[in-house]
DNA sequence: GATAGGGCTTCCCATCATTGGAAGGTCAAG
DNA sequence: CTTGACCTTCCAATGATGGGAAGCCCTATC
């Protein structure tokens, strides 16, 4: 039985799409793979681990740049739980800017819907708002402005 | 007076950004403008408006795909409420998706924080599930002490 | 041995909305 | 005439991913 693996094994076993798995080589999240004298790049079952972890990394939402962080604690034996929290919690922290953000549209959105006759009639307080609901603010003069009388 | 006003006005006033605004008329989400003579670009008034009408609906999160839709039937005496509905049902529903991706995102994390000494030692239950999910963090407790409600 | 197929390689492009910058023209005022 | 704010176009980058083309490699089958 080998434990050596093509890049489509490796892809197949990790969740992780061949696409990817290069991609991450290109940027420098995993190490450069080795090499068949024909150019095929090759993975340990070591290899496959750590693409697992990026996998459930990314499923839990964690950027390239923390999983590069997470990982290189995960293989750093004088980390501290700390330092996990301490990128774990800045993308907690993230997400949950996110959620409220979406949050914020989605009620925004359920509130026009209220409204909404959602029939043949033209009116509609989606439109309405988007139309109107905003104060215009003037146009601001900054630096010089000139005359535009005899345009269009 | 004037009612022409130069992209850097039209951008104070609408809350779309210059480069925006130059991006929107090359994608043809808007016209293009007229022009000066010596090539700057001219807008009104109703080209304002309708670039707040954009703004707004950037707000609520819409694609330029749906503003250019919500646009059209903004300009269609014709439209029914059931269209714009439609559309705005459409991006509800995506938003009400994303939102529940990031929660189901937000309770595995706050889960794993649970058991998380956030101390010295270097044994993190994140890095454990990351790096091997089928070793679970330990049941302590289900429940989650932040209480974020789903939306869906 | 030749051929077909599937997998591998690299490279480029597209997404989506937005920002940044460079190089250069235009305007008003000092 | 110079200054400086504004405008123009063009090009690039973001982040993570997918699509596709052109071409090489490996293996199984005829």
């Amino acid at each position: 039985m080998k434990h050596i693996h093509t890049i489509g094994e490796a892809a197949a076993a990790s969740g992780v799409s061949a696409k990817m798995i290069r991609h991450y080589e290109k940027i420098g999240l995993i190490a450069a793979a080795e090499r068949t004298d024909s150019g095929y790049r090759l993975y340990t079952p070591a290899d496959i681990h750590t693409l697992r972890f990026i996998r459930r990394a990314r499923n839990l939402g964690f950027s390239v740049d923390d999983i590069s962080e997470l990982l290189d604690l995960w293989r750093n034996d004088s980390r501290t739980s700390k330092d996990v929290r301490r990128v774990a919690d800045g993308h907690l922290g993230a997400l949950r800017a996110k959620a409220a953000e979406i949050h914020s549209m989605i009620d925004a959105l359920e509130q026009l819907f209220d409204g909404c006759t959602n029939d043949e009639r033209p009116d509609c307080p989606i439109l309405d708002d988007l139309a109107d609901a905003a104060k215009p603010a003037r146009p601001k003069q900054v630096g010089h402005k000139f005359g535009f009388e005899r345009v269009c």
